[in-house]
DNA sequence: ACCTCATTTCCATACCGAGT
DNA sequence: ACTCGGTATGGAAATGAGGT
């Protein structure tokens, strides 16, 4: 425990430069006390830590004085910063972990390295989440030449010009945009930019081919790609667009169906009687539910069955 | 000179393992 | 079970540096 603390310290040290004793103390959970103990510790080991004292005082390591502990090539470090983006953490109660690991790897790498490391958090992100409406189709992987141009654009902070294919549409329309980065969502991923000075998504597999221009990136100011992935990711989850559907499902099988279709349930219709049979259901009634406007996509077809219009509606 | 804030010193407590 | 030594930790007062 105590070594682990000192580390935190070292690294606390080294990326923040000068900070107060009660500062770590609150960071690591212990008191100011312990802190300097552990100073001496850290001391006593030969790293040229010292503590100013009086007003704007604190613990600092001497100028020019890092530790390497990483051993890690460029490359390497931006893919864990990649991997630092997922939500999962948080929702396995890891989000303070995945946090105080990454401070300790963005210090200890090597000075050439950092700046890369931190603008890959910044551009790329991985959502993990589907869709609220349950993207299933295709799953298309995008040619790799493709991702790596945007890619290219991306961290070269170029202007991008693309042609692109519309859902739905067969002709490509060429488009110059701006983009802030790329994001994987549920295994697709998508280029978040600017066109004419508005956000808008493109999905990589749509690309049909794409330059990087000479000309510098044209963002907004003040607006990251986490935010404008945020807007994004809102406007398409509200958009009206899918299939209704009527599906019959076991009622001990609601929740598997919603899991699995990606939707949330609108309605469960009452006992459907004579119907109960249909499926082979030997542990009660069956349940008719549709999804209404504005979230009327369900895409639970093959894994469950569809009872048409047999479900019976009071 | 006085005040504020950060560090240092002193002392007490808790815990653990080894020895009796 | 008890004692002892070592280690880790925290609280409070003292000390010191810098700002006004």
């Amino acid at each position: 425990m105590k070594s682990d603390r000192l580390l935190s310290i070292l690294l606390l040290l080294q990326t923040r430069g000068r900070v107060p004793a009660a500062e770590l103390a609150e960071r690591l959970e212990v008191s100011a006390r312990t802190i300097y103990r552990d100073i001496d510790s850290l001391s006593a080991a030969g790293v040229p830590v010292y503590a100013e004292r009086g007003r704007h005082g604190g613990i600092a390591l001497l100028p020019g004085f890092r530790t390497d502990v990483t051993g890690l090539t460029a490359d390497e470090s931006r893919a864990l910063f990649v991997l630092a983006a997922q939500s999962a953490h948080s929702a396995l109660g890891l989000e303070k972990a995945l946090s105080s690991a990454l401070r300790k790897v963005m210090a200890a790498l090597p000075a050439p390295h950092r700046p890369a490391a931190e603008l890959t958090s910044r551009r790329i992100l991985v959502d993990p989440d589907r869709w609220l409406a349950g993207t299933r189709r295709g799953d298309a992987v995008p040619r790799p030449v493709d991702l790596d141009v945007l890619h290219t654009a991306v961290f070269a902070d170029r202007r991008l010009r693309i042609r692109y294919r519309h859902s739905g549409e067969s002709e490509q329309r060429t488009y110059t945009v701006d983009p802030y980065g790329l994001v994987a969502k549920a295994g697709t991923w998508y280029l978040v930019a600017d066109r004419r000075g508005r956000p808008q998504l493109f999905r990589a597999d749509r690309v049909a081919a794409a330059t990087v221009t000479d000309a510098p990136v044209r963002r907004r100011d003040g607006v990251e790609l986490a935010d404008a992935w945020d807007v994004l990711r809102r406007e398409v989850e509200r958009r009206p667009e899918g299939v209704r559907v009527r599906a019959r499902v076991r009622r001990g099988r609601l929740d598997m169906f919603t899991r699995i279709s990606g939707a949330s349930l609108a309605r469960v219709l009452p006992d459907a009687g004579a119907d109960a049979d249909a499926h082979g259901a030997g542990d009660g009634a069956g349940a008719g539910a549709w999804a209404p406007d504005p979230y009327p996509a369900l895409y639970p077809f093959g894994a469950l069955g569809v009872g048409g219009d047999r479900s019976v509606q009071r």
